[in-house]
DNA sequence: CGAACAATTCGGTGCGGGCCGAAACAAGAC
DNA sequence: GTCTTGTTTCGGCCCGCACCGAATTGTTCG
């Protein structure tokens, strides 16, 4: 061994094909019940549960009790990004069956990651405001300046007042560019919901945009889905 | 299986720690032997053969052959950053031999992470550029501005002229604080060697400060080592 | 040329761990 | 109380793979 921190241990219990998919389906900072993620991952429940009690044990995931239910969820954000760090670098995975194929497309299309909007929509979204002047773009992520500041408001969001805010960046692992993250990231996913231009799925990361979301999307970030 | 990329594949080479321990060995983006990486991990030649062979067909490694040498380094940036993000989430692992910890002791002190400096000292370089106005800390990273660009220069740093230049920053996985990265993290770096304040070790990540580094860099950053 | 060294391939061994089903345990619902 | 459902524990099976040593290929040096 060589240095003081131990990445195998991490890495192998993302090595696992059953773990890494629970991990995705937590991925979007929401909270799920063993039997959920044991339907989810294809595995039995009591399987599911030794995986579980594993990533709680090593500090990945957070557990609270409801009654009879445990609600699984990431453990912290830095969760959320080590798994995106490892998608950025994963290869392109084969896709043999055709309803797997429809879930891909799904989830390239518009999904969730950790509270902010990923995939096509949420590279395009950020695009769409650098486009506007909205969103500067540095090194290093983006800036919002005071018109950008008004215009955000104007939208519906408040966000602490500051002469330049500075706005961080994610890699979009399946777009392979960027889209906004932090807190803006969140607030703007928060409030397209709320304006219901998109809907959750059930139990998937991936975001459903409604028609009234897509006349909206088209005409005021030029986004055509 | 989840979404259209096999995190756990990526994962599953990173989570044995044979393989592992060439990769911390790498990253300081050097490149080595495979006879030189099987002796720093303890395995055999063959054995380690095996892993790099691997490693360099999941496109993790790139290998270059001079002679009867094969010559194994990080294929891209990204690799690192994974690594780091995984050593971030990793528990700390138990030092059970005097030398294991004078090994990690090293590391913590100073250490080269793809071409920038980490550990205590990169740390306290950062604090104290920040402190002396030189950087200014922002959501997202760094930012110079003129006054500091100027500081850089009379340093010995010459970057593309800019009104700001943003400077993106890592998390440092033994500090868990921020450190310099980027283009600027790597040119402060190298500035370090050419003054000779600071020196590499043969086969090691961890970074040496000299008897004249340890004086400057107490005079002129109030780094005391 | 042959000797020395670097690297890889191959065969065989052994251990770790993921899986399931059955059973135990826990917490409502009735 | 009993019945149902969610969750965990345990026993046993089996596959994958990390490891080494020996043999093989390739390269440099004398």
């Amino acid at each position: 061994m060589f240095g003081d921190t131990d990445i195998a241990a991490v890495a192998a219990l993302l090595a696992d094909p059953t773990r890494a998919s629970m991990l995705l389906t937590l991925s979007d900072g929401r909270a799920f019940t063993t039997t959920e993620l044991a339907k989810s991952a294809k595995v039995a429940p009591s399987t599911a549960s030794e995986h579980l009690s594993r990533l709680v044990g090593a500090g990945l995931l957070a557990v609270e009790r409801q009654g009879r239910h445990r609600y699984y969820r990431l453990a912290e954000p830095a969760i959320m990004e080590t798994i995106e760090s490892l998608a950025s670098i994963a290869p392109r995975q084969k896709i043999h069956t055709l309803s797997a194929a429809e879930r891909a497309k799904v989830l390239h299309y518009a999904r969730i990651c950790y509270h902010h909007l990923a995939g096509m929509l949420g590279v395009s979204l950020a695009d769409s405001l650098v486009e506007q002047g909205i969103l500067h773009v540095t090194d290093a992520g983006y800036v919002v300046e005071k018109d950008g500041l008004a215009w955000l408001q104007a939208f519906g969001i408040t966000l602490r007042q500051a002469e330049r805010l500075y706005v961080p960046w994610h890699i979009d692992w399946s777009e392979r560019r960027h889209h906004i993250a932090g807190s803006l990231g969140a607030a703007l996913a928060n409030r397209l919901f709320q304006l219901r231009w998109l809907e959750r799925h059930a139990a998937s990361r991936a975001v459903r945009v409604t028609s009234e979301g897509k006349t909206q999307l088209a005409h005021r970030f030029g986004i055509h889905l």
